[in-house]
DNA sequence: TCTATATTTGCAATGATTCCAAAAATGAAA
DNA sequence: TTTCATTTTTGGAATCATTGCAAATATAGA
């Protein structure tokens, strides 16, 4: 758990003016668990402040992704969804549920990949799909 | 280079029956380097089959990835690309020409991600983003 | 040939995301 | 504090890749 005046900082120190849209939805997605979409955070957080444009959350999210400071992640293939989790990871996706986990990975992504002298990297993402613990008990029943 | 019989069969090992608009979209897919689109695949092969709907070649392509025969890619968010290439590698995106390569990858990588005991796996991506080596030279320039 | 089933087609609909121009908020200077 | 320029937010319209749907066509088996 992180304190908002943190946060705030970590705003400040990226170059970004930290506005009360833009803190909220920082704390918002730094502080879920479950890599929520545009639309989520702004059904989670119009409320809270009054007035919040969808456009300002997606407009928003961009900044922190284009700043390193959130990850945008395409593993379902029809929505976009973010994550604030800055340690390494990968992200499995139930064909079933839709449900998307995080699960902890022994090595960087980097390590498993050749030939990448002369690349500059900014993002990896691992993206495992499959049937989940839950779905594989209910479908043997 | 695979020949047209060979994937014929493959179809058919597969279930799926071969026909006309399914075995040249399947030729065309496995034999391309290039990530097309279903848009690119509809463009390539409307004239050599003299009619052919864009929503045949979405379902035709949704037909294999789901018998496992292709892989679709989400590294680009704003559309899906398809990918006939079976063996083991990765995906970079370069963030500044757009262009996608594959990269090998080494084909023990699950090993490497923790607590997979209870899931089962039907696909794994791994995909990279940054500035490709031609773009980085044209930067410094 | 006839019939049932599978496949293809093209157009309309969907929905996540972006565009755009106006309104509001902010910061600096006077 | 007032003014002015700049940044940020807003909401409604537009975009566009993808899907839904129902009619047309092709195929396989009897």
């Amino acid at each position: 758990m992180v304190s908002r005046a943190e946060l705030k900082q970590e705003l400040i120190d990226a170059g970004i003016r930290p506005s009360v849209q833009r803190l909220a939805i920082f704390e918002y997605v730094r502080q879920s668990c479950q890599h929520p979409t545009a639309e989520v955070v702004y059904e989670a957080l119009r409320d809270e402040l009054g007035s919040l444009s969808l456009t300002t959350v997606y407009n928003t999210l961009k900044l922190f992704v284009d700043a390193g400071l959130i990850s945008m992640l395409t593993i379902d293939d029809t929505f976009r969804c973010f994550d604030g989790n800055r340690c390494c990871h990968a992200h499995f996706r139930c064909n079933n549920c839709g449900k998307i986990v995080d699960l902890q990975m022994k090595k960087d992504f980097l390590s498993l990949v050749d030939g990448l002298d002369g690349y500059e990297i900014t993002d990896a993402q691992l993206y495992l799909k499959g049937v989940c613990p839950d779905c594989l008990k209910k479908q043997t029943k």
